[in-house]
DNA sequence: CTGAAAGCGCTAACAG
DNA sequence: CTGTTAGCGCTTTCAG
């Protein structure tokens, strides 16, 4: 069926279809009667302003892009839920790209916000984005953005993160405490900023304490899960083994679990885990990890807030130029 | 930056404004080499067709709707990332909408439908909706639907979903097996067909088997965690617990871990546990928890693929008006 | 093969 | 207070 469109309603109700544009939008320069007989119809025929026309006139459209690198993961899950939240509640439309980790689909997601099809964007970076050429495009777009958790530093955009480096510090000496001496480190890609902070909390954790670091045992990871399994296999069944494992990634810890099931090692009396994560099933596994857990929610939720204040270009002088959401270490039986 | 669009080729070009968009879209009627020039200034500037205008005119957007009950939720993160697979592929955009599990959200996010703002919608109904009053516009607003797993039966719209009766039938089965005599069955709101298809499932079972039913151990969840703790809390705590328990919900059976632990409850010599599940943890749990894993994202790739074939008018002779993917029974130890 | 022109539904300036 | 009109950028007849 048709739907009805304010031709419609201004024949039913010999108006012209700018004085129902107007009622609708309720104008000063409308009389009470006209707007209640306009809003009646409108509420009677279900009447839905066609966003193609108002976007094309107005130039917004009341949703904005979220890219991310994938969704089958906790905390862009968790993220995501943030995001919606706000985005419900001030009456936008959220459309997500997925880069799968790749460059080129995230090149190929920022050419489709050159049509204006959204007001803004929310965006965390893949793993292969070392190069930002693409990003500065965001620039000439001139549309606002704002980076969420895997941000570009060198970008003039707003950005919410957690703190990676004052995290990993902890996470360390958390390890540390535990008496741990040979502790790894498992990472990503060296191209994201906040690998290198988790990186640097790492080293500087280790430096502080006397340790020298290990480059044996410091270990960049990629998104081939197989492969992944196969290197850490190699390294727990190796000579001279970690006694503790530091992950900056999730997925990470769950692939050690698996080699540590394999292999029969035990945690945490063999080797013991620290990682970030955001598993709600962390407490229940066997042994329960240790994480530091981003508030993954409020990130997404706080990035959002701000997107939509850039928008709204309401209270555009506190808009800040980073926030910092602080995460949380939870201590369980895998570094006992 | 203003983006550039076919007025601004055309000037450039000395051309006519259509004979550009005829260019673009590789019509017939114009020359190679005309076509050339234009396709390489548009590279060059980067060209980016204004969906508004197009989706005025043609009133189609290349968009998509997802609307779902939560997304912080293992089985719909992995549909979505199908999803999301296939619409990239196929150049479609996809808007997603989360009802909370509130019927109202269900109601407005249909609402938006209305305005022609996408071109077809992939639906999991919430719990709260009984009656279909608001699903029924679907087919008034006459745009093409596809549901999955959450379907609403009497709608004439594909469903894509599991084998839900057959594999809560091998659940319970299972835990029969198992040597467990009373069977408690953890599941959520009576509106979802699916729900009353498992709950058939365990009791058809159970039946098979000459166990009569106790209603006692029949529980219906809501959407309230705490409450749900302590009701999981009072029926293993109480007289005459279960000695098995089928989780119709991935979130109770992790609830009911949250209970043993508390309860120093040891599944599975006490009670065993078996759930629908996509957690990726579940071999890693403690004890590994024994899942009947749902094939997510081929159900979120299919329902897609469907939807598509829908809006796109091909092969509309084979447009199934139902797919049912098998869900898997991994045996782990928490039954054993 | 190329161009002129109408119109998708809406908004906003301007007239009345 | 209400109506007329132009035009957002694109597609699509229809003419040439």
């Amino acid at each position: 069926m048709k739907p009805a469109n304010l031709k419609t309603l201004a024949l039913e109700l010999n108006l012209s279809i700018s004085t129902v544009s107007k009622a609708l939008r309720d104008s000063y320069e409308i009389s009470q009667e006209t707007k209640k007989k306009v809003t009646d119809l409108a509420k009677e025929l279900n009447y839905q302003p066609n966003p193609f026309a108002s976007g094309l006139r107005k130039k917004s459209s009341k949703t904005i892009a979220v890219i991310i690198p994938e969704i089958a993961n906790n905390f862009f899950t968790l993220a995501m839920d943030g995001i919606q939240v706000i985005a419900q509640e001030m009456g936008y439309h959220v459309l997500t790209y997925l880069t799968q980790e790749t460059l080129s689909n995230e090149i190929a997601s920022i050419n489709h916000l050159r049509s204006g099809r959204v007001d803004g964007v929310l965006m965390s970076i893949c793993s292969e984005t070392s190069n930002n050429s693409h990003l500065e495009m965001l620039n000439d777009i001139g549309i606002p953005v704002v980076f969420f958790d895997r941000v570009c530093e060198n970008l003039p955009f707003p950005k919410v993160t957690t703190d990676d480096y004052e995290s990993a510090f902890k996470a360390t000496q958390h390890l540390i405490d535990a008496n741990c001496k040979r502790i790894a480190f498992f990472g990503g890609s060296r191209h994201l900023s906040i690998m290198n902070k988790r990186r640097n909390g790492y080293l500087n954790a280790l430096e502080k304490n006397n340790i020298e670091a290990d480059p044996n045992l410091m270990l960049d990871f990629n998104d081939n899960n197989e492969e992944n399994l196969q290197i850490i296999g190699s390294l727990l069944s190796g000579k001279n083994p970690p006694d503790g494992i530091f992950s900056a990634i999730e997925k990470l810890a769950i692939n050690t679990y698996e080699i540590c099931y394999q292999l029969d090692i035990n945690i945490p009396n063999e080797v013991k885990i620290i990682s970030f994560s955001n598993l709600r099933t962390a407490s229940f596994l066997g042994p329960p990890l240790t994480t530091i857990t981003q508030p993954a929610f409020e990130i997404g939720h706080e990035a959002a807030a701000i997107l939509f204040r850039l928008i709204e270009k309401k209270q555009m002088n506190d808009i800040p130029d980073k926030v910092v959401l602080k995460s949380t270490l939870i201590a369980r039986k895998s570094t006992l």
